[in-house]
DNA sequence: ATATGCACCTGTGTGC
DNA sequence: TGCACACAGGTGCATA
């Protein structure tokens, strides 16, 4: 479900109301994630306060002291929510932390592709190797030549590749795509350097729209306080196949890439 | 190196 | 109404 404008926007709910705040105690209710929820280690969050939120690439990371992270992923279908101490647990409520303010921080995640872990800071092999933050300090053309070069693969791919450039998913790489004018199927290193600066400076104005409309919400997307986004109202191509492109009128097409889908406009994408 | 296919899961929407 | 099937915001592995 979610990339960098919701990981983003959910990070900076639980940052303003978990910094400061003690966990009391930690329930694994449902282990078999993405990779299995270590329970033993997990439950050395409890007596620790949480010292900062932050986030790489669509990973939420929470200092908690001590050099340690507690690392959360949200796959596709994860959401982190934050309720009252005595709200009921929802379905596909897999782990609970209370907090010592009538608070508890739920993850409920119906696919369960996503996981979290707790670990020494210089061990998070995880964030070792993601590309550059997009909307960190520059994401010029220059650079992205750099991380492309020699690349025969398609520029979608390629951008989707979190090696290459952080926390780009399946509705933010279509959306830089046609914003830049760029077809997702065109090889890597045959995209002009002009094309790329477009790309680069394309990223940045999609995905800093989405974190200021607090991300997309086309189907069940929510922040921690349960409240969707609005950038679904601005997409231009994604979910659109055969309504006109907003800059054309052109119908928007769709075709299978990689095994997902890619909508493009056939006229201002070349 | 990379392309493809698939696997991990459940829910939802569509067409018959 | 039921059923089969396609597809969904993400990764990661095995195989060619």
């Amino acid at each position: 479900m979610p990339e960098l404008p919701e990981v983003e926007t959910i990070r900076r709910g639980l940052e303003r109301s978990l910094v400061g705040a003690t966990i009391v105690s930690v329930d694994v209710r449902e282990p078999r994630l993405r990779r299995r929820v270590d329970r033993r280690a997990l439950a050395n969050l409890v007596g620790r306060k949480i010292e900062r939120v932050g986030r790489r690439a669509k990973y939420i990371v929470a200092d908690v002291g001590d050099d340690l992270v507690w690392l959360m992923h949200l796959g596709m279908s994860g959401r982190l929510l934050l309720v009252p101490g005595d709200e009921p647990a929802a379905p596909h409520e897999h782990v609970r932390v209370d907090f010592d303010r009538s608070l508890t921080l739920r993850y409920r995640d119906p696919r369960r592709f996503g996981w979290m872990r707790l670990g020494r800071r210089d061990a998070l092999d995880e964030l070792a190797g993601l590309g550059p933050e997009p909307l960190d300090g520059e994401l010029a053309g220059a650079r992205l030549r750099e991380l492309l070069r020699g690349t025969r693969r398609d520029i979608k791919a390629a951008l989707l590749d979190q090696r290459v450039v952080a926390g780009i998913g399946n509705i933010y790489v279509n959306e830089i795509l046609h914003l830049a004018g760029v077809r997702p199927t065109r090889r890597a290193h045959r995209v002009r350097a002009a094309e790329l600066d477009a790309i680069a400076r394309a990223t940045q104005a999609v995905l800093r729209e989405a974190v200021d409309r607090r991300g997309t919400s086309f189907s069940d997307y929510f922040d921690s306080d349960g409240v969707p986004g609005t950038f679904q109202e601005l997409l231009a191509v994604f979910d659109r196949e055969g309504k006109p492109c907003r800059r054309c009128a052109t119908p928007i097409k769709r075709r299978a890439q990689g095994g997902r889908s890619s909508f493009y406009c056939p006229r201002c994408q070349l």
